[in-house]
Formats: structure tokens, C-alpha cells, sequence
DNA sequence: TTTGAAATCCGAAACCTTTCGGATGGACTG
DNA sequence: CAGTCCATCCGAAAGGTTTCGGATTTCAAA
């Protein structure tokens, strides 16, 4: 009741005024006015439904936040959103947010989604090793641009954050600092960024002789980095704590971490260095102030978006990725080793 | 080409088809089950946009992110977000997320969402006292539930945290500690949320016969708090500080709050008590874990959903809403205002 | 046997947009 | 003047679903 609306207002066809408002050559500059003047004063607005309807595409692209176990609200995700929602629009693409955790119940949510043909593309985050949405979307050629990488035979778009270069830096920065047995906390379950910047904690420490075996994992919450520090803290008399630096996986868990030191009465950044991973707002106001490192998460959510238009307008996913780097943020969460922990380090490196 | 592709099989009418699987009354068990099964064979979904395009409707709500000033990453909203997903999901609609900063941009993207018919209605949160976005939906007569209230002329539907009342009882707290002087840090803007948590803030202090001058206010950020507290502290000389605690609008606020004190050696809980509010996931370690208050954020996000529902299914908005009860998380920075502080209340309240 | 009602089914229209394949008229070419 | 070409317009179909207003059959009641 609205292409027909105008055309009836102007004695035109209702193909004249569709043609003339989608910017086809054949309609005259004259008519052409005409029409978008009586669309603008009737404040014409396309039936959505009626275009996907008849173009057979959804112009709304998918995404599907990661429920984690117990509470999940990991800033992470908003930062994308906000990102994001803006680039798509600016596209002519609306967002269609779902939430499950990972497993069935989220395959079964882009299944949802691909069947009812709600969306005709999806944004994936938080990318797993062996991730099984990839192979779902592959098999069902939905396009996608994923935040991070996984082990897929064929590949894939994406934007990652190089987790592996800067956590090399900041171990050497540790190592600079005189530590020599520099832990890795790790975020449990197989995710791709974790296993990456643990290469990086490995790599660096490798590259200065030294070994790399003081890693432990916990869930990438700030209770899982205050759990796992926790329970090795008091795995040895105090004192006798061969550890004198913690890489973390996430700024989250540094949290924790950074809690369960104060609870022993460890000072960070002097007794024991920690340095995070993305400079959440928070880490600014940690006691200490953490020591973490920035990945630009609005840039990339704004670069995922714009391989999802060249997608769909027909280019290779194959060859779309970029890998940003990330930067490191001093602050006082860690320093020069103590005497006292430097000395230790000779007696062993395992825990 | 689908509910004709069950029709041509079974050798039905489409008319038949759909009513079948619409469960109408109109057609036989016999023939119902074979359609059902044949549906069930080919794995049918009815077309999202031919299903929209002859109903009238979208079967979507739509949410808009407020994007802050400067980052934005308030944990509130993905706590909000993963509650309503799946009870939307249950109820057969889809979620539309778009964000844009308060002002035009919000209002506009609201407009584009409702004029290009993408929802049905919308789920509002972070309510203001002056709306505009509630002038807006309620003139152009499109449905909505919020969380919090704001001052409208005509009622609608919300939810909302009775936040003066935990708070009035979290300030008597601070008063039962013997703490005099309590300050409230407030939201910046008018952010509803802060103003009825400052009002119980008030409340408290007026039944105590206490005055409530110590009030001041910023960004509902990490970095707003810290500035406002570091502010502060600088205005005095040390030891000269009338406010022997501090009630905070939000947790994130709290966090640099704490870290102000810890900047000028004070320690909170001790020297200085501080309360926040939201219960976020960072507060349980915080230095030293933050005493707050637990608002239920997601039976808040599920109830709106089934609000809504019933909007949509006719239900008067004026008729619904619902104050859920928030509740006091003791932790450890608070406690006995010290005896110095005490002595000094005294010489005046006002800073 | 006729009538009427109930139980089942179906044709066609409508929702709004896009696009294919022309149609029309005028100007230009040869 | 016949033939071409171009600029501009339009009719009709298609896309998948729902629903209005019957049509047909069956069966019991009169």
C-alpha cells in the first residue's frame, strides 16, 4: 500500500516509482524529482518484508553471544556490539542478537536463524579450536566473518587480534625485569585466543632459554583467575613460591588474580608481577593498576563488518582476514623481580 | 516454493497446507498428520518475510544500546542481553540490536527501526527522567517495556530495581557503623536509576536527623568515580576530610572510587567505607571486595519479555509493571567509621 | 427421499516489492 | 521516407503466506 500510493498520487506505474526511487537509469531526472519529492512527504518507507520477500535475501546478519557458565558478561562482547551496530546500519544490514551457550543449544540458535532465513550472513566471536558453528556454516554456505581463528580445513574470513606477538613482548618485558619463572594463566575450554597468547608466553620464554612449563588453566572470569591463584598460593609455605610472575589470559582473570595476591598479603608489581589481556575499562582502576595489553576490539568489529559487505556482494571469504596488532599498556601490576624470587628460581620451574 | 512443495506432494491445496500446520480446526487428523509428517520430512520453515509481509507484523523487538560518552562497555546491558535472548527466542521473536549515543542519533535510529516496520516493539533500559525516547514510542504508538521508570505523562509498562529502598537501607547501615558524614556519588545526566538510588540515600540520612548536603556527581564509570573521589581527597587537606563514607550509583563507579583511596593511602572499608551498586562479576575482587547491593538483573530481563508478550497480545501497558527487590551484598569495604572521622562530622557536613 | 448441517477442503485475492520483457514516441541516419 | 536507436515508461508475474468466502461430500434427521 505505498509504492502504489505514490504512483497512484502521480499517474505513474507503480514499476516507474520502484524504478525511479531504486535509482534505475531508465526514469527521467524530471520524474525521478517528482517521485522523491512525494516519498519524502509521505515519508515513504519500503516494506521489509515485501523486499525480502521478493529479493529472497534478509539484509540482517546474525550473532549469537556466547552464554558462558554461571554469569557472563564480559565486556568483550558489548564493546563489539557497539562497534558494530553502527557499520551494519550505515550498511543497510540489521543485527539479530541471540544468546546460548556453547554446545547444542547454540548450534541449534544458527540453526534457527539459517532456516528461517532470518539472516543472510553471521558475525562469530570468540572463536573455539575446533569449532563446530564454522562447519555448520560452511556445510550450509551461510557466509561469515569470524573475530579470532580456528582449525578449519577450508578457510575462512576473519579478523584476529596477533595475541601471540604482544604476549611475547610482554614476557620479554617480564624477563627484562629480571623474572625467571614467569607463569601462564590460561582461559579453560580450547578458545583460540587463549591458545595463541600461551604461544606467545611460550615463545618468548623459549627464545630466552628458559622453560615453559608453569602453566595452569582456569575459566576466563575474575573467580576462575582467583581460584586458580589461590589454590597455588597455597599449594607451598609462603616463602617458598617458585612463581614470580603470572601472564594472564584475559584482564578478567588477572582480576582475580590480583585479589587472591592481595589476600595473601603479596604486593602485584612488586612480590609478583601480572599482566592482563585487554585493557577492559576496570584494569585502569585495579590496586595496582594492571599491566595489560589493548587489542582493538571497536576497529576490528567496524573490519568484520566491511568483509561482510564485500562478502555479500561476492567476494572470496577465503581471502579476506587481516590480523591487527595490539599494544602493550604499562601500568604498576608488575616490575623487577625480588631478590628473593630471582634467587629461588634455580631450585626448579615446574609447579 | 515451500508450503506449495508440501501441497504438490501430497496432492493438497496450499489452503489446506497452512491450515494444518496453523493448527486450525478446519482439517482432519488424517490429513493434519500427513502434513505434519511431510513437513517434518523436508525440514519446513515458513518464510520469515512472507509470513511479515501477509501478517502485518514483524515478530521482532527491537533494543538500542546507549552508547556512552568516551567507552562502552556497562556490564548491566550484556547481563540484559543474554536474559532476553532466549525468553525472546521462546516466545517466537527475534531481537533487533542497534546502539547509538543518547540524543538525536538514538531517537533516529529508534525511528529507523519503527518506521521500516523491523519490530513490533521495543525493550527500553537505562530509562531517563525526561525520555524521549518514551514521547516518541508512545505517540507513534508502537508497544514497549522498560527497565526503570521515568516521568511521563502517560504510564507504561516497566521494571524496575526498588532502588531507594536498598539503598536507604545500605546508608542506615553506614549509620549503624557510626559513620556521620556519608556521601552519595551520583550518575552525571538524569539517569533515573541514580536519582531514586539517591533519594534513598536521603531518606535514610533525614530519618537519622543526618543532613544530606555530601552529594556529588560523574560519569557512571570507572574513570567518573576515580576522578570525583581523587577530586575530593585534593580538596581538603589530608586528615581534614569530613566524609567518612561514600554510597555510590554504581559498581564501576565504586572500582575508582577505591582506587582514589588506595592513590592517597587511605584504606576503604576502614578509613573511608564504600558502597556500590550492581553486584558485577569484577566487585567480589575488588581491593578490598566491594560491599554492594544485587539487583536481578536477569529475572528483571526475563519478566520484561513476558510483558511484552502480553502487550502484543492485546494487554493494556498502563496495567503492567513490577519492582523487583534488591538486595545488600556485605563485603569488606565498609565497616566502623573510625574514631577520628567521627570527632570531625562534627564541624559540618557540607564539602 | 429430501433437507440441512457439519466436516473438509480449496480458489483466489491480498500483502508490497522487484524485474523481465516489452511498448511508445520521438529523433536521427541513410 | 523507411529504418534505427534511444529515452522513458509500463504490464504482468513472481516471491510465500494467510484468509475470505465458498464448494463439495457425508451423514443424520425429517
Amino acid at each position: 500500500m505505498s509504492l502504489s500510493r505514490i504512483s497512484r498520487k502521480l499517474d505513474l506505474s507503480i514499476t516507474t516509482v520502484s524504478r525511479a526511487l531504486g535509482g534505475h537509469s531508465d526514469v527521467s531526472s524530471a520524474t525521478r524529482a517528482r517521485v522523491e519529492a512525494e516519498a519524502l512527504r509521505i515519508d515513504y518507507r519500503p516494506h521489509e518484508g515485501a523486499r525480502r520477500l521478493r529479493r529472497g535475501r534478509a539484509d540482517a546478519v546474525g550473532l549469537i553471544l556466547p552464554t558462558g557458565i554461571g554469569r557472563f558478561d564480559d565486556p568483550f562482547f558489548l564493546r563489539l556490539l557497539s562497534a558494530v551496530g553502527p557499520a551494519l546500519a550505515e550498511a543497510g544490514l540489521d543485527l539479530l542478537v541471540s544468546s546460548a551457550p556453547p554446545g547444542d543449544a547454540e548450534l541449534a540458535a544458527y540453526r534457527h536463524m539459517v532456516e528461517g532465513r532470518k539472516v543472510d550472513a553471521f558475525l562469530l566471536a570468540r572463536m573455539r579450536v575446533r569449532d563446530a558453528r564454522v562447519d555448520y556454516l560452511q556445510n550450509a554456505a551461510v557466509p561469515f566473518v569470524a573475530h579470532g581463528r580456528s582449525s578449519s580445513k577450508r578457510p575462512y574470513a576473519f579478523v584476529d587480534t596477533d595475541g601471540t606477538q604482544v604476549v611475547a613482548q610482554a614476557t620479554s618485558r617480564l624477563i627484562g625485569f629480571g623474572h625467571r619463572s614467569i607463569a601462564f594463566l590460561a582461559a579453560s575450554g580450547d578458545l583460540s585466543f587463549s591458545i595463541a597468547r600461551e604461544s606467545g608466553w611460550r615463545q618468548a620464554l623459549t627464545e630466552a632459554g628458559l622453560i615453559a612449563t608453569a602453566i595452569f588453566q582456569a575459566e576466563p572470569t575474575e573467580a576462575g583467575g582467583f581460584d586458580a591463584m589461590h589454590a597455588l598460593l597455597c599449594s607451598v609455605a609462603p616463602g617458598d613460591l617458585q612463581v614470580s610472575a603470572v601472564v594472564c589470559a584475559t584482564d578478567r582473570m588477572a582480576v582475580g588474580v590480583l585479589h587472591a595476591l592481595a589476600e595473601t598479603g603479596l604486593r602485584a608489581g612488586r612480590d609478583i608481577s601480572v599482566i592482563g589481556f585487554d585493557d577492559h575499562a576496570f584494569s585502569t582502576h585495579t590496586a595496582p593498576p594492571l599491566t595489560t595489553i589493548a587489542q582493538p576490539i571497536e576497529a576490528a568489529g567496524r573490519r568484520m563488518v566491511a568483509m561482510l559487505t564485500q562478502i555479500l556482494a561476492g567476494a572470496d571469504p577465503e581471502t579476506l582476514f587481516e590480523i591487527m596488532s595490539a599494544q602493550l599498556i604499562a601500568r604498576a601490576s608488575d616490575g623487577p623481580a625480588a631478590e628473593q624470587s630471582r634467587i629461588e628460581t634455580t631450585k626448579g620451574q615446574t609447579l
